[in-house]
RNA sequence: GGGCGGGUAGCUCAGUUGGUUAGAGCGCCUCCCUUACAAGGAGGAGGUCGCAAGUUCGAGUCUUGUCCUGCCCA
């Protein structure tokens, strides 16, 4: 054992804390050019991220883990681009969540928060907080997320607290804020409004109840009415039918009576109806229904409030009263069947509005409550993001933001909780004034009494939330991280919350700070489950994030939400997906491993003794397609910067996850099959081949771990600790004067221009690939033994001294005997008993004729050679077609270099035919 | 009803300036515990890119129509 072995197996449980704690107390979190130092430069622009601040009675999900995952990757490779990089973090109150969970504990012991009163209640909620509020952040930590904790943020601390209370009164001195009745949606098991945006309609089976609405006129005549919900029958104030409707126009400005109730209401003729639907004749509850609240107000009709706070039957229902509104439908439909009344009833599918939190079905009722009239708001908001102040990735989602806030509606509020951020307007008792006040008033403003109560309500938890870019800065004050942070750079969340949460901070941000809060916004998309189901806990589909970090890593976990995502979709997940990028995990550590004990091979050569004598090294050349470089170290260097130019291009585009994919492929399919394994001969070839090998292979890993570390940043930081120590007692040591103490704030892999000789390389060793694969393909087919090493012959005029150049390789690589191989430019006398291989333009024979049969090799050359002639006569015809002339030179020219090499081909099998024809 | 996505290998998905032989992971078949890794290695089978037109020398990629499917809004 040597001092820097690893394990044979990445084993995160003993990794994963020790790196955070390391990161998070050397402060590599917190950004650099700090404004509150004194060399604070604020003209360096910085790179900020707030986080979508989870609910503190939160438990990790998959949502979770993907924005953290995304917004840790953007944030890290900012931090390793060298800009000074802030992610704010912070959790946010969620009045309703908490208040329910607060609440729930209450009933466990018996009592009530009306019981207990509201101050009471607001320090136990308090308490609960401090309990478990740690929680979700602390899980958020576990995932690996470099946020700057010294900076963590609650919606209810108290600087917050106060730029709520800023807004709310800027607002309210603006004229954006009233306060008024109106048709909202309520929650009768909450006791609270809440929003449109929090209410869901879905499709669901019901009843479509037709009745009969007697005329008043005692002629016995009726209007046929439909409606799926006849309780609303007691709240009904009109009739109506459409102005052109035949059938009914006799009845316009007639009076109808209320089933039952036998309340006088007016027959109104409005466009609203249409014909085709159900009877043609609609009832009008404005009361307790949108679109009939909007025809109450066009025609000035009563609002009947007729259910209450709990959905129970008010005065207004006469004999109904305090029934239930399930309860209410079922007797009134079953009096009104004995009053002759029911026409008839039918299975109908309808939209049903069912609240976004709790499931529970939705009433919209009258009732009084705070709006603020956003269409000012939104106009601005429209122009930052038509004037690309904002960006919004991807693209498409412009056009939902466009035709949202176009249509926009007044927000609603006012929420009847006691958890949140309280309404701050005070009522005098005894003047009647009311007034907004910043700070907590001890007199009345008009008449100066102290009789003040406050609204009892608080804000809707949205309202904080839309601060939070600029609040969790130090909003309203002009703090030093205001100053310099803000507007941020970059809002990444879900799609699923562009409107609650990206429009307001849109229209908050532009309406309080004059600028917009951030300049980019990617939404990413849902996780579902491995067939595209929504995950969750009842279908038993739902997969814990904890678990699966404990289970496979958390690195395994990132990296597979990172690169299983495209920006705006959603992304399907199974634990499959996460094994395989647990292996993936685990390949970079065994390639790391290797490149390691290669470096203690080289080093242990003892110094001198093992590098200096050949002379490579002093004519080894600065560009890596030069002298001194063998064709492998060439090609994967040429491939490295290659890959180094596309991750750049792809993340200057959001396309992380093809990113992440990309460099999977390389550190897998390039550096670990075929550079590696090639090192090892060349590494068997002391000097200074050997210490160049190592070098190439330092230098690569290097580089890949860079360019991972912000996808799976554990292990890489892991194995980067080990190679610098490592190099450091070694005779590299020179190699790590500039590199940093940790690789979270290593620079990232510069990309470069190509010099020029990298496509010659790229293409020859592609043809050594090729030959090495084919001679591999015989060999499985023919079951020749990994262990048994054959002779082989190599012809080919063009390329005999590259591939005399790469013996060692072809050898190693397809398990040639090294001392059995010769290679020819020509041989016109093919070798008896050996089976040939093409690989254009090189013919390769190999002494296994005894094991196979004429008549097979026949079938298999004649399957080649129909190959190579459906390509020739594919492009014959290509390039006799106008393609030659309208296509771009070199891409013709790449055709036509095709054809010659299955020309070639072709030529070549048909001479092995017939050979065996002989 | 309006708007926006998606339909590519058995499954889950990539494929962003249109370049002519469409990729990955998992699954499947054959062989191999070779001194970085069996959470591995080598090889293999498997797709007329929903359908139909069009633009183009060239279409998975652009246009139009159409079918299926998901989501958002009303």
């Amino acid at each position: 054992m040597t001092k820097h072995t690893l394990p044979k197996t990445y084993d995160f449980k003993d990794t994963e804390e020790r790196i955070y704690k390391m990161w998070e107390e050397d402060g590599y979190f917190q950004p650099i050019n700090d404004p509150h130092h004194p060399e604070h430069d604020p003209t360096i622009e910085p790179y900020v991220i707030s986080i979508p601040p989870p609910n503190v009675t939160g438990k990790l999900h998959l949502g979770h883990a993907l924005f953290v995952s995304m917004e840790d990757l953007m944030i890290r490779y900012h931090r390793m681009q060298g800009i000074p990089t802030l992610w704010v973090p912070g959790s946010d109150h969620a009045g309703i969540a908490t208040q329910l969970k607060v609440e729930q504990a209450l009933r466990k012991e018996g009592t009530t928060r009306e019981e207990i009163g509201r101050e009471e209640f607001l320090e136990r909620t308090w308490a609960w907080k401090e309990e478990y509020g740690g929680h979700i952040t602390n899980q958020i930590r576990r995932l690996g997320a470099s946020c700057d904790w010294s900076r963590e943020r609650f919606t209810l601390d108290e600087d917050l607290q106060r730029a709520v209370r800023e807004a709310f009164v800027t607002l309210w001195e603006k004229g954006l804020i009233y306060r008024g009745p109106r048709l909202i949606n309520w929650s009768p098991s909450l006791q609270t409004a809440v929003s449109d945006i929090e209410v869901e309609h879905a499709e669901e089976e019901g009843t479509l109840y037709y009745f009969k609405y007697m005329l008043a006129d005692g002629t016995g005549e009726y209007i046929p009415v439909a409606t799926t919900r006849p309780e609303t029958i007691l709240g009904d104030t009109a009739v109506a039918v459409h102005p052109e409707d035949e059938r009914y126009q006799q009845f316009i400005g007639k009076k109808a009576l209320v089933p039952i109730l036998g309340r006088e209401i007016p027959v109104i003729a409005d466009e609203y109806v249409t014909r085709e639907f159900g009877t043609g004749a609609l009832k009008i509850t404005p009361a307790h229904d949108p679109n009939d609240y909007e025809i109450g107000l066009r025609h000035n009709l009563e609002m009947i409030s007729m259910l209450d706070k709990s959905a129970k039957v008010t005065e207004a229902g006469g004999p109904y009263q305090g029934q239930d509104r399930f309860e209410a439908r079922k007797n009134l439909w079953e009096d009104m069947r004995e009053a002759g009344l029911v026409l008839k009833e039918e299975a109908y599918v309808h939209q049903v509005p069912r609240a976004q939190r709790g499931g529970e079905i939705i009433e919209p009722i009258i009732s009084t409550q705070w709006f603020v009239n956003t269409k000012p708001l939104a106009e601005k908001a429209l122009a930052a993001v038509r004037d690309g102040d904002i960006e919004i990735v991807p693209e498409h989602f412009k056009k939902v933001y466009y035709n949202w806030m176009e249509n926009i509606l007044d927000w609603c509020i006012s929420r009847q909780l006691w958890w949140g951020h309280r309404i701050p307007v005070w009522y005098c008792d005894d003047c009647g004034e009311n007034f907004a006040s910043r700070e907590d008033p001890t007199a009345c403003v008009d008449c100066q009494s102290e009789n003040l109560r406050q609204d009892p309500d608080v804000l809707d938890t949205w309202f904080s939330s839309g601060l939070w870019p600029f609040s969790t800065l130090g909003w309203p004050e002009a703090t030093p991280d205001l100053n310099y942070f803000y507007p941020t750079t970059m809002m990444e969340t879900g799609y699923d919350i562009l409107f609650f949460w990206v429009a307001r901070m849109i229209m908050m941000g532009l309406e309080f700070t004059g600028e917009v809060p951030f300049s980019e916004v990617y939404l990413h998309g849902i996780i579902r489950d491995e067939h595209g189901k929504k995950m969750s806990k009842s279908f038993g589909n739902a997969i814990d994030p904890l678990e699966v970090m404990d289970e496979l890593g958390t690195d395994a976990l990132r990296f597979t939400l990172l690169v299983g995502s495209t920006p705006g979709n959603d992304t399907n997940l199974s634990l499959e997906k996460v094994e395989a990028n647990r292996n993936f995990a685990n390949k970079v550590w065994n390639a790391s491993r290797y490149v390691l004990s290669a470096l203690e091979k080289v080093t242990l050569g003892g110094e001198g003794q093992t590098w200096e004598k050949s002379g490579v090294k002093a004519k080894r050349g600065r560009g890596a397609g030069g002298e001194g470089w063998t064709l492998a170290d060439s090609w994967i260097w040429a491939r490295l910067q290659n890959l180094i130019r596309s991750v750049e291009r792809l993340f200057g585009n959001h396309q992380y996850g093809e990113a992440g994919r990309q460099i999977y492929a390389f550190f897998w399919s390039e550096f670990a099959d075929w550079y590696l394994e090639i090192s090892k001969g060349q590494i068997a070839q002391g000097g200074d081949r050997a210490y160049y090998t190592v070098e190439t292979l330092i230098r690569v890993l290097d580089m890949c771990l860079r360019l991972l570390h912000p996808f799976t940043p554990f292990v890489t930081e892991e194995l980067w600790q080990h190679l610098r120590a490592a190099l450091r007692d070694s005779p590299y040591a020179g190699m790590i004067e500039d590199w940093p103490e940790a690789l979270i704030v290593a620079p990232w892999p510069e990309s470069r221009p190509e010099e020029g000789w990298e496509e010659a390389k790229v293409e020859d060793f592609s043809l050594v690939q090729e030959i090495i694969r084919i001679i591999r393909n015989l060999r499985a087919e023919k079951n020749v033994k990994p262990g048994h090493c054959i002779p082989a012959v190599f012809v080919s005029r063009e390329y005999g001294d590259l591939l005399r150049e790469q013996r060692e390789t072809l050898a190693a690589l397809a398990h040639l005997d090294i001392e059995e191989l010769s290679f020819h430019k020509t041989m016109t006398d093919k070798p008896e008993g050996h089976i040939a291989l093409v690989a254009g333009p090189v013919e390769i024979y190999l002494p296994l004729a005894g094991l196979v049969d004429p008549d097979e090799e026949r079938a298999r050359l004649k399957k080649e050679l129909a190959e190579a002639e459906g390509q020739i006569q594919r492009l014959e015809g290509l390039l006799a077609s106008q393609f030659a002339e309208k296509a771009p030179q070199d891409v013709v020219r790449k055709e036509r270099d095709k054809l010659a090499a299955y020309q070639e081909t072709a030529q070549t099998v048909q001479e092995q035919l017939a050979m065996l024809a002989d």
